[in-house]
DNA sequence: GAGTTTGATTTCAAAAATGGAACAATTGCC
DNA sequence: GGCAATTGTTCCATTTTTGAAATCAAACTC
C-alpha cells in the first residue's frame, strides 16, 4: 500500500463492517449499494488485502479485516467528535497585542463590553515577542503610532499621557522596570531622569504598581492605568515628552472578518472611552 | 451545518491552512490547484463560514477558520498513525475456542507451529461463553463431535481418551473441576463414578493437575495433556465412555481467508500428531 | 514602470463517480 | 417445492469531478 486510501473510504469500510453489510451502511451513509460495493472492491483493491467475506446474508471481515477494523476504532471517534464539535465552534479567538498597561486596563474591563456568549473572545499574547500583524500573528495590535504599512488599516483612539504616582507625596525613590526587557519611552526616561534615583526594578509593570502602593517607590505609569489602583496618587505633572497617541490596528483584510471586527469595536469603544 | 464534511475535504483544508496556499497544498497533496480552489470555496459553503481570507501571496485563515482548524488537530494526528500502522498492519489475530485441555496443549506446542515473524497469532477465546462461530465469534473450534451445522467445516483429528492419573498408586480420593462450571462428559463421570470420593475440587483445569501433582487426589485427564505432566502417572484404564473424536471446526468461507487457513493448518498439524 | 514571478480562478473537454434498472444468488416461509 | 424477501453485482445513461490551458491579479525586480 504506498499511499493511505481516502479517509471516506475508510470511514465507510467501517461502517460496511459494523452493519454487517453493504445494505446496512446504504441505509446509515445515504449512498447507494452499488457505489458502497465498488468502493469496497477498489478499497481492497488498493489496499492489496481481502477485508470480507462475501456471503448471501451480507459481508462478514475476514481476519485481515478485523485488523484493519481495529486500527480504525480513532477514526470514528474523531468523526463522531468533530461532528459535535464543528456544530457550535469554540468561540472564535481574537489574539490581541498591547503592552502590560493597556493589556490590564483593557482585561479590567472587558466585563463592560464583552458578554459569554458572544461568538469570539480575546486572547492577550505577548507583545515582547515581536509579533507581527501582517504575518497574522496576532489580530489586533495596539500601537503608539500611525502604521506605515499600507496593508495594515488604524484608528487613533485617545491620547496617552505619563505621569508619577506615589503611595505619598513624601515618597522618595523610583521603581521601574529593569533593562533588560524592552526599552519603551517610559522606562528610558525613567533612566535618564532618575537613573540615580532607582530604589528597586521589576521585570513586570503588575509588580512595579505593587512596589508603588507598597511606598517603596515612586512610578511612572499612564495617567489611565493609574485611576483604577486603589492607592495611588498623582504627585507630578503630565510628562509631556511621553504623550503620544493610541493607534488600534489589525490587518486591513480581517477587518472584515466578522468575529474580529466585532472584537475591534469593543476594543475601541473601551480605549476611546478612557476618561 | 446540517451534517459533517466530507473527511477528505476537513483533511484538505488542514493542508490549505498549514501550507498557506493552494499552491502548498496542491504540491503536498497532489490535487491540482483549481481542484482544491473549488473544494474550499464548497467547504465554506458547506460549513456556512468563510475560512479563509484570500491574499495575492496565498490563504491566509480567518479567525473562524482558525477555530476549526484547532478542532482538526487530531485528525491530522489520526491519519499520520494510520499512514504509519495500516502499512504493516498487525498480525491477524486467529481467534480459536477450545476447552481448557486442548488449549493448554496447543500453548505448550504452539512454538512448533508458530514463528513470531508469521502473519498470524493465535488467540484463544474462553470457550465457556457461548461462542458462535456461525456468528463468527471466533475462527477456530475444537469440538468433541462432527459439526451438523452445513455452514461449518470440520474435519477430524485424533483420538481423545482420558484415564485417571495420580502423583502414585497410593493417593486416594479425587480432585475435580467444581460443579458450577459447564457439566463436560468428563466432569459428569468423575462426579457420578467416583462423587464421594471427591477430596476437593477447583475451577480451572490447571490448579486441579497442581492438585494432583502435590499428591491430593486423582485426576480424570486425557492422556495427550497427562504425557506432558511432569510428576503424574496413570493409575487406571483408558475410560472408554469418555473417548471420542476430536474435530476441527471453522466457517466454511473462513476457510479461504489466507490468515485462518494457515493457523488451521498448524493447528490441525499438532493436533493429529498427537501421540 | 515594464517585465517577471507567484498564486488563484475560470473555461472546457475528458475522466470518474453515481444511481436506477435489470439480474443473480440465497434465505425464509408457507 | 415454489414464492417472496433480502442482499450484491453488472450495465448503462447521467451527473459530477477533475486537470490542462488560459486568464487574471498582485507583488516583487531590475
Amino acid at each position: 500500500m504506498e499511499q493511505l486510501p481516502s479517509l471516506d473510504d475508510l470511514s465507510l469500510f467501517v461502517d460496511v463492517a459494523r452493519e454487517g453489510g453493504l445494505a446496512g451502511a446504504a441505509r446509515r451513509t445515504g449512498a447507494t449499494v452499488p457505489t458502497i460495493s465498488r468502493k469496497m472492491t477498489a478499497l481492497e483493491r488498493q489496499m492489496g488485502r481481502k477485508l470480507f467475506e462475501r456471503g448471501p446474508r451480507g459481508y462478514a471481515l475476514t481476519a485481515e479485516g478485523r485488523a484493519v477494523l481495529e486500527q480504525l476504532q480513532d477514526l470514528k471517534d474523531v468523526q463522531a467528535r468533530l461532528m459535535r464539535s464543528l456544530g457550535q465552534p469554540d468561540a472564535v479567538r481574537v489574539r490581541v497585542t498591547a503592552g502590560a498597561w493597556t493589556a490590564s486596563y483593557l482585561a479590567r474591563r472587558l466585563a463592560q463590553v464583552w458578554d459569554k456568549d458572544d461568538p469570539w473572545r480575546l486572547e492577550f499574547v505577548e507583545s515582547t515577542r515581536m509579533l507581527d500583524i501582517a504575518r497574522r500573528d496576532a489580530d489586533i495590535g495596539i500601537r503608539s503610532r500611525r502604521p506605515d504599512q499600507p496593508w495594515l488599516a488604524g484608528r487613533r483612539t485617545s491620547k496617552v499621557e505619563f505621569a508619577v504616582y506615589a503611595a505619598s507625596d513624601d515618597v522618595r525613590g523610583f521603581v521601574a522596570l529593569s533593562a533588560d526587557g524592552p526599552l519603551t519611552p517610559s522606562v528610558r526616561w525613567v533612566r535618564e531622569q532618575h537613573g540615580a534615583e532607582i530604589i528597586t526594578t521589576a521585570c513586570e509593570e503588575g509588580t512595579l504598581v505593587d512596589l508603588a502602593v507598597a511606598g517603596v517607590g515612586r512610578v511612572v505609569m499612564p495617567t489611565f492605568v493609574a485611576k483604577d489602583v486603589q492607592g495611588l496618587k498623582q504627585v507630578g505633572p503630565i510628562i509631556p515628552e511621553l504623550s503620544h497617541d493610541e493607534w488600534l490596528v489589525c490587518h486591513h483584510e480581517a477587518r472584515h472578518d466578522p468575529p474580529i471586527r466585532a472584537a475591534l469595536e469593543a476594543v475601541a469603544s473601551l480605549l476611546t472611552s478612557k476618561p
